[in-house]
DNA sequence: ATAATTTTGATGTAAATGCATCAAAAATTC
DNA sequence: GAATTTTTGATGCATTTACATCAAAATTAT
């Protein structure tokens, strides 16, 4: 068994490590992108499914959404009928940001998957998302306060 | 092009997470098994070295040692004729624990590859070396405070 | 050899992260 | 329908992370 967590690890690190140098120049800081973008794609989300998605924890969620709230980029409106629920929207000015940061991530998959040929990049988003989604039912659980046993 | 970065984004992620909640029963907190398991490998390597392995900031490398040197599980050592560098060794007390993080990373790494045929994990392997290394060249290169255009 | 540059380690400071906990609304159970 | 549990949001606190900067040793250039 090959030891792929080093590898998704180390690509992970290096390659959010650049994005967060970079988007500095927009006034986001450690990690804001990836909040901003799932809302823009997601608009209405809520806080808890943000969660799920970018796979963070919850708190670490609404602290990021407070603080992109307060930059002007994203809202949060209350839901008709559920007064527990808050839906987030992004703004307008969340958009050129939201443009260049889509830029830059997929410059920097071009670089990851340069060599690889179209085959192999297939081959390769098929097999991250089968690996994502068998990991995705350990995260909850262990979320949910449950027990891993091994 | 898939978008490999979001779907290798949340596995570490997600993977990381459940590890530093797994590992709190053996006193390490948020991170410090990564730093742990290369120093157990590489025996005598030096902090700098370090960072590219795991692909984490100098000044960051350095705390996380520092805490482990703390708590009894990593010794620095003068090098006899380069008076700059420490070489870092972890101790007998950090064997047992080393095995115990190799066991849950191992685990981890079978439920995400859990239904990939043995072929298709090799795969997989081999497609995120290739990946890292492209990477690797951009990241250290950033750390340079080199700029990329794209 | 001397000066300039790079490497390696270190720390102050600001910020994100994540756990524990609380609170209120919603959903479920009895 | 009342009581219990779950869901969703929020904050205090301790900790890691990372940038800027410094310092000293080593390397390279002049």
């Amino acid at each position: 068994m090959p030891d792929v967590l080093r590898e998704i690890g180390m690509i992970a690190r290096a390659l959010d490590s650049i994005s967060n140098v970079e988007f500095k120049q927009y006034q986001l800081t450690k990690g804001q992108y990836l909040y901003l973008v799932r809302i823009c794609e997601h608009p209405g989300i809520i806080q808890e499914d943000l969660g799920k998605l970018i796979m963070v924890e919850r708190s670490t969620v609404i602290r990021a959404v407070q603080k992109l709230v307060a930059q002007g980029l994203v809202e949060k409106r209350p839901d008709a009928t559920n007064h527990k629920i808050r839906h987030l929207f992004a703004t307008p000015q969340a958009q050129p940001i939201y443009a260049r940061v889509i830029a830059e991530n997929t410059h920097s998959t071009q670089v990851a998957l340069q060599d690889l040929t179209p085959t192999e990049q297939a081959q390769l988003g098929h097999l991250l998302q089968r690996a994502r989604r068998n990991v995705a039912a350990d995260w909850e659980a262990v979320q949910r306060g449950q027990t891993r046993h091994y």
